[in-house]
DNA sequence: GTCTATACCACGATAGAC
DNA sequence: GTCTATCGTGGTATAGAC
């Protein structure tokens, strides 16, 4: 496709006006003018606003669901496994910034399948994210609090990450890392 | 003044409004068909939409604030200041979740002066909070983590912490605080 | 205190010249 | 591929009758 890195370009630009923003803030004249054109002519890349966002929430919606595919197929434990989805959030943030303040914020604004198929996602994402800490409990490798209680704090933390992370002077990865696996499994005292 | 309980259930059905669908994608007809009445008429108990959001978000506000100030004159321990400030944030999400959503979702769509106004406030309640956290790394009753990990996390946690406390069954507000304490200080493993 | 009517503006999106 | 011009819609807010 000829338009393939002006699109991008779009893409790009319209992430950061929404992360400031958020989606229903930014108007396609705000984009335009970001890029030096007229709305008219973001027409002829992308199909309008909503695409946008739905091709920025989708991408990073993928890498989680495709992360926790290769943590189930793994024979690890309950706490390893919760160690590798901790890493592969904290990889999907360094690595996928742009999108990820969409789908946090702004993931309800999507429309019709592509609003469906982020729900079931995130919903099959927890799902199995609860089955393992409820795996951890029964082996009494996990202490026996409330599943609920723990599967929220994590994915709070988790999914909070990118505010943090841009704001501070980006932290070495894997210090970062190994301090999160720590305060997340081990608490503070 | 008059219009003070007709206002009380403007900002009330506002406040619905704004946490499914966020400040911008709520219109004031949109508010004043909730009501039955006609968006005209609104205007007659509230300048315009900004002081609706501002109303809401300033409130709470204040609540941390004040709870912070609270906490800060005990003479008590890093880690049962701590946990006092935990169980602030649990009554605030019970006692004030109308003004929550809109403080986390949307603060940034405050103008001027409470703009102004909430930043200095969030800001100054992080410091604080840092430097309790700080305080107790330095008295070895906090594990020598990074103590901005520690911040962002329990921070993370406690202001999302509506989100989730709305769609499960109401917990006991103090088992909750028991299990969530349990949970942040002393981790799960 | 609520209504109808309306002013005025910005929105997303399209048509068609260049 | 970008432009100008414009359409239809819906936004906040006001004026004035009832």
């Amino acid at each position: 496709m000829k338009t393939g890195t002006r699109k991008q370009e779009i893409v790009h630009v319209a992430s950061q006006l929404f992360k400031e923003k958020g989606y229903n803030a930014v108007s396609m004249r705000d984009i335009a003018k970001a890029l030096g054109m007229k709305a008219a002519s973001l027409y002829n890349h992308i199909s309008g606003k909503q695409e946008l966002l739905a091709t920025l929430i989708m991408e990073v919606a993928y890498e989680f669901t495709s992360g926790m595919e290769t943590v189930l197929q793994q024979q690890s434990s309950p706490i390893q496994k919760i160690e590798q989805l901790i890493e592969i959030h904290i990889d999907i943030t360094v690595n996928f910034s742009e999108g990820l303040a969409a789908l946090n914020n702004d993931w309800m604004h999507l429309e019709n399948e592509d609003l469906k198929a982020f729900v079931a996602m995130r919903e099959s994402y927890e799902a199995n994210f609860r089955d393992i800490i409820k795996a951890g409990i029964a082996s009494e490798e996990i202490k026996p609090r409330h599943p609920e209680v723990i599967l929220f704090s994590m994915l709070s933390t988790l999914r909070t990450l990118h505010l943090w992370y841009e704001k501070r002077g980006k932290l070495d990865v894997n210090i970062l890392k190994k301090d999160m696996v720590a305060v997340l499994l081990k608490g503070i005292v």
